[in-house]
DNA sequence: ATGAAAGCGCTAACAG
DNA sequence: CTGTTAGCGCTTTCAT
């Protein structure tokens, strides 16, 4: 003990200390060919006296894997805090379960494309909020790692793709307000940019929404609306004025869907509201309120597991569409 | 051409195809060791011509650094998300200034602290949301590479931190709503389960409160307040059932702040609110509102800048809290 | 079931 | 100012 400098213990030391070779501390470590019982106990046994821990890097050169994925997140500050919250939540900790770690990137950083695209600095990307016309799928399509996007761009390039089915949800909340009897229904949505950058999912449920609606015979008014109390506010003021016998309502914006109902409590009206948006926010509301889950944690999950199987075997990428579910309030006890 | 098949292009390749040793490429790249002119145009444009990119595993395993820092981030929805969004934010931002990527670890993700602390993923930590006696903060203390800390545990054992000074945030608040005559004054804060974990930020701007509301004479009432609008109207309630003469009112708490808000005004009754937020948040709410700045973003950047400076030199551990600002509504237009 | 040894791609002495 | 070369710590053939 005396003298004795800290040093980082390699794989070396293991297999001294356990009276093995390299390759067998390897093995015993990646399981990729048998061991006998005793000799794994052995190796075991001197990982643990001597806190072993394999380095990243030393991995990544002779495996070429890193155990990593990249995320490319949203991080500007926008309607969907909280949505982002639970996705990348999930994406962790599923990503956990593979032994895989999240390097995270910013959606605004191209460089970081490059950078993850050019093959040794993770295994895999998935990337949110993808747009209908996205600069970057071809980019991801071009590189050597499998990727999932979160969103459907209007040409996926072969990759895979989750989200939730918004069309679906356009139509299932159409659906549900026609079958109550309402005859002129209104959409709170997105903010203006949203809108304009033509991101897939507002553009998405806003089809599913136009789609029904004609079909069923009911008129619509879509207002974008900005994601602040006074954005809330002031979307239902301009729906109200332009569609005045609006009785029904789907709501798809986070932050201002509080706002958005104390106006409409304010005003007298109270309209059918559909919101769209994850069970806790739904359930945080002042009020009971129906709503469309937007399951985030699990498309999180989803995406992770979809990109995942592409990494093991030879899968063929594909697109999945999560059913939306409509959930009626617990009735008023 | 023909036949030629894809294969990463490797420092070497840069060399031959430059006409020049590998090293020369290496320090063309780090630029720790100075280059003739021709030799690094040279060098550079067979980078460009095969798109060369250095293999981070490589990298890491010679240099013994990952140019990647660990951030562990509360993942768990609650009243900051917005708050944590900036923060993260800053944080990405200005490790890319330093070349660095983020790896992103959960706050409950405990394995992760070891993985990490192991020496060979990342070069250095920062950690979000300290409670005053974190049982992290150990751990992360014997660890061989730097970290930050944001907030301020009881005993930092000689790491650095970084925060706003909620404790001068707390004087500030009460001096400015005591100077504005209020005898009686009130703090909306953390939810419960904040306040009880000890989180380093509230226990220290109620500190501050108590301190100068005991200085100037003032009465205080303190509501902890879960982070949703029912929350925010319940402690409203509460606070104004039992000390009904409250005039001044300090809030810290994002997700209730319009919803507090908004309770105050169906009281009837007007009191003089300060926020602590970030400028944003204050912006958003209906109405003019003074708040103290929550500089999340900057923090971020700080953390960033100071876990950087411990890397390069050797620089002492530091504690740094930034001063708090108040700021008045532009007046009405 | 186990070992020996050849790299993986890069950095940083050491030598001019 | 530039080149040579010995590792960094691990995985994975190829032997046995």
């Amino acid at each position: 003990m005396i003298g004795r400098v800290k040093r980082t213990v390699t794989i070396d030391d293991v297999a001294r200390e356990a009276k093995v070779s390299t390759s067998t501390v390897s093995y015993v470590l990646s399981g990729k060919r048998p061991i006998s019982a005793p000799t794994r106990k052995r190796v075991e046994q001197a990982i643990a006296e001597l806190g072993y821990r394999p380095h990243a890097g030393a991995r990544a050169l002779a495996s070429s894997r890193t155990n990593t994925i990249a995320l490319m997140v949203p991080l500007r500050v926008g309607v969907n805090v909280h949505v982002i919250m639970e996705f990348v939540g999930g994406v962790v900790a599923r990503a956990r379960d593979f032994s895989h770690d999240v390097l995270l990137l910013t959606q605004d950083d191209v460089s970081g494309l490059d950078r993850v695209t050019s093959g040794s600095i993770v295994d895999a990307l998935v990337m949110m909020d993808v747009e209908a016309d996205d600069p970057r799928v071809p980019v991801v399509a071009a590189a050597d790692q499998p990727s999932v996007l979160i969103g459907l761009p209007a040409d996926p390039e072969g990759l895979s793709c989750v989200d939730l089915d918004f069309e679906a949800a356009g139509r299932l909340a159409v659906r549900h307000l026609a079958a109550a009897g309402h005859q002129e229904i209104g959409l709170i949505g997105a903010p203006p940019e949203v809108m304009a950058r033509h991101t897939s999912y507002a553009d998405r449920l806003l089809r599913g929404f136009r789609t029904q609606a004609e079909l069923a015979g009911v008129a619509i008014r879509v207002e974008p609306c900005e994601a602040s109390p006074a954005g809330g506010r002031a979307a239902v003021d301009r729906l109200l004025a332009k569609a005045p016998g609006t009785t029904g309502l789907l709501v798809h914006n986070e932050g201002a869907l509080p706002h958005v109902l104390a106006r409409l409590a304010e005003t007298g009206r109270q309209p059918d509201v559909v919101a769209l948006c994850p069970a806790d926010v739904a359930a945080a509301q002042t009020v009971p309120l129906a709503h469309i889950e937007l399951p985030a944690e699990a498309i999180g999950r989803t995406a992770v597991d979809m990109v995942m199987a592409r990494l093991e075997g030879e899968v063929p990428a594909e697109t999945r569409l999560l059913a939306p579910a409509l959930i009626q309030p617990r009735p008023a006890s």
